[in-house]
Parts: structure tokens; C-alpha cells; sequence
DNA sequence: CAGCTGACAGATTTCAATATCTGTCAGCTG
DNA sequence: CAGCTGACAGATATTGAAATCTGTCAGCTG
């Protein structure tokens, strides 16, 4: 039953910038803006955050982690991993191609901010690849897959699917065909891995 | 034995456009700088192309067609399909990497001109995934691969090498580690279209 | 008269002055 | 005294006036 202006906390920052970003953008979001959505001064900010870039990087790691979050369930179930490997895919692909129709803007806004903050992404991608991972381990041991190094099978299958996950190809993701050239490519690679 | 300045032709406007390319890049060069590197007035080259953005594309289109037609040799080959399939991979992803790493300025140049020139890229990429297709339709009737629809497969083996040849990637492509993850994604995809 | 020139209008880019922002810190406040 | 404020210096962004560029075309030239 607290009031909403209780201490400042980072977690709160953070969701005032993301607001802010979705509102003016990543060019003219500033971090005076952000101290003006929450009513204190940009120095408290600074007190939390030291540099702009940090707070901008912790919106992104957040945004990202989201989706990792999202896809860990599918990773997690006890059944055949092939077809786990076949709804991550198409799990990754349909979550990205929503973000990026139903709000361009904020997907754009997205793509400047990831561009910018090279160790979130590489963390998201080495959490992406470990997924990817323990899938393919589970089908090397059920005896379905067949390779000799399932870490760099998982890294083969996060790049041969970047077409469909990849957010600089978003505006090829809504032409006509699009879903066919998914389906042939994940047909491919699962036929590539099967023992 | 004839003296450079002949008459004004397509060929040579197309050449000077290409050296005002280098010299000035993308964004600095205009077309009146090119009419001054061929001693003619800048009306002259709108009789040959009737737009600054046709020029551009011409230029660019003249540089894709380097990299087709250095590769169509290898399809031309008389030599086991899946030979010549991973050795036209390795040839695309070192003529890239060569030319990006050689010259990155003129490497952006061209990334930015094949970003205006949506026509020209189109049908590269046409002629790329075409190269593909007569291979796997070779390996097919070989016996050696099966697939029952040859251009989605082409298609698809296209779209999971990206990674590979997309200039975007260009900055990846040096980073250690890129050559194994190369071989890890061919082997795959040999793999998959093996019968 | 086929091909080139150069002046022109409107669009785009450049540049420098001005305004805003980032990051710091001495001091205020509860 | 822990946490916040607000003034400040240097860096970055905005703005609008001036310069340059694109595309056209009437007329020149060989």
C-alpha cells in the first residue's frame, strides 16, 4: 500500500528509463529525462548508475534476458529433443518477428541500444548457445543426434538460424516466403544432427 | 594506341565513378566530381545515366558481378557436387573476408552502396542461390544428396551460411574461432543434404 | 543534328553559433 | 551521516543561414 515515489532503488530506474526510451527514443532520451519521470535530480541517478551507457546497458540485459527466460522452459521439458530443438526455433523466430511488428519503434530502439552494449549481447548469446547446448547433448545421449562436439554444434545452429533471429534482418522477416525458408533451414540443420 | 580522353561513354563514367568512390567514399561523392575526373561538364553524365542513384547502382551491380562470376567457375566444374559446394563456400567466405580485410574503407563504401541499391542485390542474391541450386540438383542426380525441392534447398543452404559472407558480419569474420565455427556450419549442412 | 555546356530552381549538406546534456562534487537536509 | 541537490566545466547536439549539389533544359559547337 506504499505510495509510488518510495525510495529510489535501481530496479525503479530502470523501469522510468525504459519508459523514457520508449517515449523520446535512444536519441533524445537523457538522463535528465529519466530523472524528471521519476522527480529527483540527475545527480541521484548518477548515484546508482555511474555512466549513461551502464543505465543504458542494464535496460538492455534486462531486455534481453527476458527472452532467454522465455526459452529456457521449452529447454527444460522432458521430451524428445528434436522436437524441442524444432518449437526453440520457431519459439526464437516468432518472438523476435512479433517484437519487431507490433512496435517498430521500440524494436528500432532496441536495435541502437544492443548495438551499443557489446557485453550484454555477448552474454545473450552465450546463454542462447547453452540452451542449444543441453538440447543437444540430451539427443547425443538418447542416441537420436550424432556429433562430436555438441558445443560447437550449438554454435553451428545459432549461426546457420541468425537469418530468422537476427534482428538486422527484421525487415526481411514479414516478405512472403519467409516461413518456408524457415522451415526448409531448420529442416536442414535437424537432418544435418540426426545420427 | 588511341589517348584517354575519348568520347564519353557508359564504360568510362562508370570508372571514374569508381575512383571518386575510393578517393572521396560514399557519402562525399558527387557526381559532379566525376564529371571533373572525366573533364567534361556534369550534364554530360545525366545523357548516360539519368539518375545519380542509377549511376551508384550501376557501380554497384559491376561489383557484385566480380564475385558471381569469380565463383561460377567452380559450379562449371566437372567434379563431385559436395567438393565443389564446400569449396565454393570457402572460395565466397575468402573473397569477403579478403576484400573486407584489404581495404575496409572501400569494403563500407560498397556496404553502404548495396544498402541503396535494393535491384542490384536482389538479383545477385538471385544468382547466388542459383549457383547453389545447379549444384545440389547435380548431387542429386548423382545420387549423393536428396532433397525433393532443389531451390528451397538452395535457398536455405544460402540463408545458414550468412553468417559467413553478409558483410554486417564483416567485423566478425577476423575474430578467432570464426574458421572453426565456419567448417562446423558446413559440415552441418553437408550433412543435412547428404542422402 | 548528336552530343555537350553551363545557368538555373529546388533539394540537400555544411558550418558555426547556441543550447542542452553528461558527469562531478561541495554542500544541504531529514 | 546517507542520500540528495544543483551549479559547474567540458562534451555533444540543435539550429538556421550560407554553400553545394542534383537534375533540367535552352542553346552552343563541331
Amino acid at each position: 500500500m506504499t505510495p509510488t515515489p518510495q525510495t529510489l532503488t535501481a530496479e525503479r530506474i530502470l523501469e522510468a528509463t525504459e519508459e523514457v526510451l520508449r517515449r523520446h527514443g535512444p536519441a533524445k532520451a537523457t538522463v535528465v529525462d529519466v530523472a524528471r519521470a521519476l522527480g529527483v535530480s540527475h545527480g541521484s541517478v548518477y548515484r546508482h548508475f555511474s555512466t549513461k551507457a551502464a543505465l543504458r546497458e542494464a535496460v538492455t540485459k534486462r531486455w534481453l534476458d527476458r527472452t532467454s527466460d522465455s526459452l529456457s522452459g521449452i529447454v527444460a521439458e522432458d521430451r524428445d529433443p528434436e522436437a524441442r530443438l524444432r518449437d526453440w526455433f520457431t519459439a526464437l523466430f516468432a518472438a523476435k518477428r512479433r517484437k519487431a511488428g507490433d512496435d517498430p519503434e521500440l524494436f528500432a530502439t532496441y536495435m541502437v541500444l544492443t548495438e551499443e552494449s557489446g557485453g550484454a549481447v555477448g552474454e545473450h548469446l552465450a546463454e542462447l548457445t547453452g540452451q542449444l547446448r543441453r538440447m543437444v547433448q540430451a539427443g547425443v545421449e538418447a542416441g537420436t543426434f550424432s556429433t562430436d562436439d555438441p558445443d560447437a554444434t550449438a554454435r553451428a545452429l545459432f549461426h546457420a538460424s541468425r537469418r530468422f533471429h537476427d534482428p538486422r534482418y527484421a525487415p526481411e522477416w514479414e516478405q512472403p516466403g519467409t516461413e518456408a525458408e524457415f522451415d526448409a533451414v531448420v529442416d536442414l540443420l535437424l537432418r544435418g544432427l540426426k545420427a
